[in-house]
DNA sequence: ATGAAAGCGCTAACAT
DNA sequence: ATGTTAGCGCTTTCAT
């Protein structure tokens, strides 16, 4: 026993309002939740009180006794990730304005992880979890489900269950950037796509295969790269295309991060984009008005995915109601820049 | 009452498992904390019941009587900001591997939320709080602390209070910046800066008076600008400043946000860096590497920022024992690249 | 080693 | 309108 056990500082509870208001706690929580007429003079005698002590409520207690406590739990795959942090963004924002604090995790895409984190959410109480489902755990998110958890999913879909989504259209935005391309004069089309099983990027490659089909071409499979989802691997694929045969004369990259990656290895091989090679990503972000070239890429509205998630989930927390069965799609947006023009 | 009340499916309690494993709940919390010796065949009987029920202990009840809740408070100033994002992927990841979850709310630089938000983490008995503070909310500060909640600052100072902090030497990063532009031939250096009274910001400014006035130079307070924090505001001192005279012949960007905005403008006006104008920024990224022309910066650890606040908070917290008083100030590192090379 | 009982701070019947 | 009481699910004395 060196150390002392130190407990914090006794806080004021709703007993010393209280006695110092001269009622009982049943009054005092009555003003605090506003569930019952309380006589004016008591009122204010009470919030005199909670003035003059400081007092806050323990919402540990609060949430304990009323099964509610006001928290949303994120789960996401990674903070770093500039859509996702601006998706926490929306959701954040939406939330703290209604009165909801957020509970923020990621899982690098780690199944386990997102596992562990939806109990670790769900032993929390809070009162509904928005989550970039994996794929998998589908056991599990019904039994949160049943428990009367509410769940949403963003820009994934979680297959062979019902479970309410917002997301963008994957297949239509990567259409639109390879048939851009196709348009611009572009003529062997390469995909540098991640190897996880997500369902975004299955659906950016569908959209992929269908522009090539939909212009009457065969699709060269050796033009096709899969790898990891990071900026490393998006180089990395990127140097092995560029050493083989066919060569591309544009590339298509799935994500931000592989579009990273991959103009880092352009610019190692000191090619030029779009003179030596046309560009493209799916995902637009700010800084892609500056680099130089400037990137042509497909919009996703981020924030709003999460503003969207995040108001249909307390829509139905607070109405009691069930969410939209049927996925939210929002729109996507092709932004023509510099990187796709082929010089003529 | 169109909607009935809907309560969650009640779920398992330690009674049900005491029940079905023919014991007290008393034992079967023993079980669950380690903390008293049980007798095997009990302790085995527990076990299988928690397994068989599915069984996951209330984390609100448990927080209510331990006064713990293995839950740390984040306050940054934007989620959206990368450089804030890696120091909560940091926090995150530390504490992840702990056993402790992070709720995280961001300000967006408003005084009053960054109250309202200290006030509510209090509220929901958070162990310990990282926050990157404002300047202004002393007293609050000093009073969670009274309370015993372990406090944490990032990335910046908080004066007039005794607050354990993880920050860089902003100062000396910027002298090395502006320094590094002076040995390259640079003699009108502009500062695009925030106005906001936010210590990083004022640092750096005074990190580059020093460099001026170390190289003899009088400062000319014509060529230092400052205005909103974010990407639009440096767009606009950029225009701003390229519009008057003397003309700069090089920028020092102070923050990440601002060097994308004046780098937006440049583009515009059609300056190319360097050959026309030198540029530099506090606050190095990935993406700084592929820019054309790549970005000369100050590198600061912000994962390891995390980290460290993440690790001192929760010995502290674990120990019960004080935070070390004085700054812990991680290192800086220069990154020459091509936007600072003046040709020669 | 283990069970009974109290209590963390709050809200919600149930009385009056 | 307001006070009394019970109880949310857990841990922790205190007995035994």
């Amino acid at each position: 026993m060196s150390h002392p056990s130190h407990p914090r500082r006794t806080p004021i509870t709703i007993r010393d309002v209280a006695r110092k208001a001269g009622t009982s706690p049943a009054t005092v929580s009555r003003v605090l939740t506003g569930s019952a007429n309380v006589r004016p003079e008591k009122r204010e005698a009470v919030l005199r009180a909670i003035e003059e002590l400081n007092y806050t409520p323990n919402l540990l207690a609060r949430g304990l006794k009323t099964q509610r406590t006001q928290t949303l739990g994120v789960i996401i795959n990674n903070i770093q990730d500039i859509f996702y942090s601006t998706v926490a963004k929306g959701i954040q924002d939406y939330a703290t304005r209604n009165g909801y604090l957020i509970i923020i995790a990621d899982t690098t895409d780690d199944l386990d992880r997102e596992r562990k984190m939806l109990q670790l959410m769900r032993d929390q109480s809070v009162d509904g979890i928005i989550f970039a489902p994996m794929g998998g755990n589908q056991d599990l998110v019904k039994e949160l489900q049943e428990e009367g958890i509410a769940l949403m999913a963003v820009d994934r879909t979680l297959e062979g269950i019902q479970l309410p989504t917002v997301l963008v259209d994957n297949r239509k935005g990567a259409e639109k950037l390879v048939d851009h391309l196709i348009k611009e004069g572009f003529q062997r089309i390469a995909l540098i796509n991640s190897h996880k099983p997500i369902t975004t990027y299955q659906e950016r490659e569908e959209g992929y295969r269908n522009a090539l089909r939909a212009a009457g071409w065969q699709i060269d499979e050796r033009l096709i790269m899969r790898g990891g989802p990071r900026m490393a691997d998006g180089r990395a694929m990127t140097i092995a295309l560029m050493k083989r045969h066919p060569l591309p004369d544009a590339i298509f990259a799935a994500s931000g991060s592989l579009a990273l990656g991959a103009l880092a290895a352009l610019r190692e091989l000191q090619l030029s984009v779009p003179d030596d090679i046309g560009f493209v990503v799916f995902d637009d972000f700010d800084y892609y008005r500056i680099f130089s070239p400037t990137l042509t890429a497909v919009r996703q509205p981020a924030y709003q995915i999460g503003q969207t998630a995040a108001a249909l989930l307390l829509g139905a927390i607070r109405e009691e109601k069930p969410l939209p069965p049927s996925p939210t799609i929002l729109p996507v947006e092709l932004m023509v820049r510099e990187s796709s023009q082929k010089r003529r």
